[in-house]
DNA sequence: CTGAAAGCGCTTACAG
DNA sequence: CTGAAAGCGCTTACAG
């Protein structure tokens, strides 16, 4: 297929291809109307398009975004933070040259020379999971970090408040009534989340004039079964001294405790509130009842990083902009039982 | 940041610029070894890196690949697909653009020729499940459909074998003794999948001299609320009429059957089995116990359609390919507890 | 108001 | 064995 090219159209249009230039890039008002109007009505004719490439050359812009991420396209719920990062380049005209590095620090640095050396006009560093690392050699200035931030600083950032996140959650639970509610913590690698939530929850606490009670600290591994043990250790308290409402690292330790309190007879919300994190896409809305969750705000950061990456939007580079994480109620929370009234698992089983 | 050009290694090595681009390109080999080596120990030296936009003027290729897809990217389990297909590409050194059209007509019409435009190498076009298609206009030669083919061929194809998954799940039941096998069918647009593992679940019945039970052929939503439902439609018959083994068409339909089995005191695997599909990510492996499924090759499929694009691979552009779908064997399949040995539901609660 | 010319940084026939 | 020249398809000072 022999494309058009823009001398096709000044020959057709009988004017220099300078003037064509000028006028599909309407550069100049000093093009008499007359030519402007002839020149636009050939190209369309002859179904002119520009060829972005010799454009590129010439101009060193590409019209192209880099993205590298860690994994962020096997990350189940990270793909809405790609999916709002590509929407807001599309609807600008650019177009995103993705590169999924697998966590590999050799395949990262290979992708980030590639995209610089692609002249991509930006580049945003996803992340799959809220991180704080040390900023990868040879990111370009103005690199927007995506779901993490650099350590020192120096680049534009967004990440989700989990700090406001984890009070959010608790708040509900407190909100509901609830005086005796238990945090299953993340006991693995200790990322950032996982001290801000807390720290939610425990301000949360202290200004609701209630009493940390560390035995309703519990920790678990990001699973359901890590999920259903937490469960299990927290009604193995004294009837008085277990929680009436749960607030789970995510939605996987979440969902966990759901299980163990259908095989345990307990019944949710009346017997347990539950708030979860992450509102996981066919799982929180698929538990039963479905789930309270504290929702990751995914496509909202990968807009964001977008935008700023497009220059459509100023940002500093110092500290990182904290996304909100709103809770989407659903069914898992009530007000709690009367103390003592959720039957003893220990009997229902 | 000034770069250094390829004019600039020529003056350094004392060479043209035309010696230069031969041996970096090392396209002819009536070039001194001596000079090949000097040209090669200068362009190291001053970090000499071609400029990928220049050359793909010149020799209209440009290294990438577009990827368009209908929401691939926010479809929790079809990343894979796109991490499949991202690695073939960073494996030879291609680069992938993406862009994922939300599903919007015009917004895929627009991609494809703003991809062609921009002088991508190949082509592939991804579902975010299996489907038969009209082919969109404008694609060119060779494009390479993923996880959906064009319904009047013409192009390469590959897709999940489900009628062989549908026989590999009943297979799966039947092999454990199960004689009375429940499918839970998508009663929802009947897409081709759900046809063709109802072929596969027919013929393995028919091919173990089991006659279908028409009762035992129920529909669902696919969600686990329909899964729930279906459950209790089917432990709704008669004792001696209920199913000891299930497929269900998802893997979310199934997480309804599980939790409506956790409900009503009735055991996976003991007094029920159950078989999956999708092998859904952080789903699948989550429940309780962990699910029996049959996995959709999305890696798999991912990395085929990329390796024909680059055309690292032959195929035929008639009849599409088909991926298998392996089972993966995890806790939810047992022997069938006696006839009317299973608790009664109603009874139970 | 418009055109001729140079140049973006490569590759590739064509000479020698 | 190597160099000079043209050309990929645009844009943009510079003239006029």
């Amino acid at each position: 297929m022999t494309r058009v090219r823009l001398a096709d159209v000044a020959k057709a249009a009988g004017v220099s291809p300078a003037t064509v230039s000028l006028v599909l890039n309407d550069a100049e008002s000093r093009i008499s109307d007359d030519t402007k109007e002839r020149v636009r009505r050939v190209a369309h004719e002859v179904g002119y398009s520009p060829n972005p490439i010799a454009r590129s050359l010439r101009t060193r812009v590409t019209g192209t975004i880099g993205l590298v991420s860690d994994r962020i396209a096997t990350t189940p719920f990270a793909g809405r933070m790609l999916a709002g990062a590509q929407e807001v380049a599309r609807e600008n005209g650019r177009l995103v040259i993705l590169v999924d590095t697998d966590g590999h620090p050799e395949i990262e640095s290979d992708a980030i020379s590639t995209l610089v050396n692609h002249r991509v006009d930006g580049m945003v560093y996803a992340s799959m999971y809220h991180r704080v690392i040390p900023a990868p050699a040879g990111l370009p200035a103005g690199t927007v970090f995506l779901d993490c931030r650099p350590e020192d600083g120096g680049y534009p950032a967004v990440v989700p408040d989990d700090y406001s996140g984890g009070r959010v959650a608790t708040q509900e639970l407190v909100d509901a009534g609830h005086r005796r509610i238990a945090y299953i913590d993340n006991d693995e690698d200790r990322p950032v989340a996982a001290e801000l939530r807390l720290r939610g929850y425990l301000d949360v606490l202290a200004e609701s004039g209630i009493d940390p009670d560390p035995a309703l600290h519990v920790f678990s591994p990001t699973s359901a079964a890590g999920g259903q043990q937490a469960a299990a250790e927290l009604f193995a308290l004294e009837p008085a001294q277990r929680p009436t409402g749960v607030f789970a690292y995510n939605d996987r330790i979440a969902a966990g405790v759901v299980t163990w309190a259908h095989r345990h007879g307990i019944r949710i919300p009346e017997d347990l509130s539950i708030v979860g994190y992450d509102d996981q896409q066919l799982v929180a809305s698929e538990l039963d009842p479905p789930l309270t969750t504290v929702s990751l705000p995914h496509t909202a950061m990968g807009r964001w990083a977008m935008e700023v990456a497009l220059g459509l939007r100023e940002t500093d580079t110092e500290s990182p902009h904290l996304m909100d994480c709103p809770i989407v109620r659903r069914a898992s929370v009530g007000p709690p039982a009367h103390l003592g009234s959720a039957r003893d698992p220990r009997v229902a089983d």
